[in-house]
DNA sequence: TCATAATATGCAAACTATTGCATATTAAAA
DNA sequence: TTTTAATATGCAATAGTTTGCATATTATGA
């Protein structure tokens, strides 16, 4: 159960509401970790029945409440505990490349379209990771150390992109040269 | 819902039962589709209620009963329909990247230990990777046909793997020449 | 002015996956 | 000879995720 540690990742980075930690997980965690605010209210409740964070409301005229919240000492010791354990390596499930192993059941022109919708959405979101890349790179070398090591993470994003790009163009030439069906 | 297309998958290729399907997964699809015996089990229990599949029992002297499960009609025109849809791209969730955006809150030793270890089981799965790819290429042009589908997934298997032994190094060189704390 | 997007939170049902338990045979290794 | 691994199947409880619904305000654009 890791979606409870990457909230503790962010809040003890910065306090903030359910939406905050939505809208962090999109800009920051993006790439390597995904949850619906769903997911997030849910768990954010439980976390603080097990008392890892605590919430102040904020009673704003007008609007809706607002909870805000922050890492407890207990949260911060459970989140340093987790990261010096050993977790078993991910469980991959592509379905792209499901479709693809099976894919002589279908018309060659099937998958190529497929394909370049694949290409054209990592090719997206490459553009945006190399972006935020020069953001980095441009800072002076001492705002760097803090960012070292999100940075890193940025570095695997982009890697997998690139990967993912090669790839599809592999498999482009493959399917053009080829009679797969 | 995508289990029951990647058992589709499989039983269109070959009929057999679901510790067949079960091996098949970890020797054929390992790599970007994993179940485990519990879920294909259950799986097909609920795919033969919506006729997708059929079975026949083969009664063994001695030896419990095996079903061997084959495709239907049904079931093949769902796994067409299924792989002819556009499907959102994947959800990614890695604790490894979380622990390591966060890794400033333990010791930089701590992080290279982990990385090591990943290290290791990336080189290894690469290393079956290149076995079976050399498999292939020694095929004559003739008998590569049928796999030339299932050899561009093995592709994309060796690009990911490829990719984050690169990363790794990367992240080896900032973690030595860097203190991160 | 009306519609849409963004802000802000949450419940309930359905679905999917994991963990633990349970059983029984055969073959190979210690 | 005893234990372990592989073959072979399955249930039940728990955990985690997705989908659909529900509400309410503010700001922006058509």
């Amino acid at each position: 159960m890791s979606l409870k540690h990457a909230i503790l990742v962010l809040l003890e980075a910065e306090e903030g509401s359910g939406y905050d930690l939505l809208k962090r997980f999109q800009a920051h965690l993006g790439f390597f970790w995904n949850a619906s605010h769903q997911q997030i209210y849910l768990e954010l409740k439980k976390m603080h029945a097990s008392e890892l964070i605590r919430f102040q409301t904020e009673h704003q005229a007008g609007k809706p409440n607002k909870k805000t919240y922050s890492i407890t000492e207990l949260g911060r010791d459970a989140l340093i505990d987790w990261i010096q354990s050993h977790g078993k390596p991910n469980k991959v499930n592509d379905a792209l490349l499901v479709k693809l192993y099976a894919g002589s059941l279908v018309e060659p022109e099937t998958l190529m379209t497929e394909l370049q919708l694949h290409k054209k959405n990592q090719t997206k979101i490459l553009e945006t990771f190399k972006q935020l890349e020069q953001e980095y790179l441009n800072l002076a070398e001492t705002d760097k150390q803090p960012y070292r090591l999100p940075y890193l993470t940025l570095r695997r994003g982009i890697i997998e992109k690139e990967g993912w790009l090669q790839w599809a163009d592999e498999v482009e030439t493959e399917l053009r040269t080829h009679d797969t069906k």
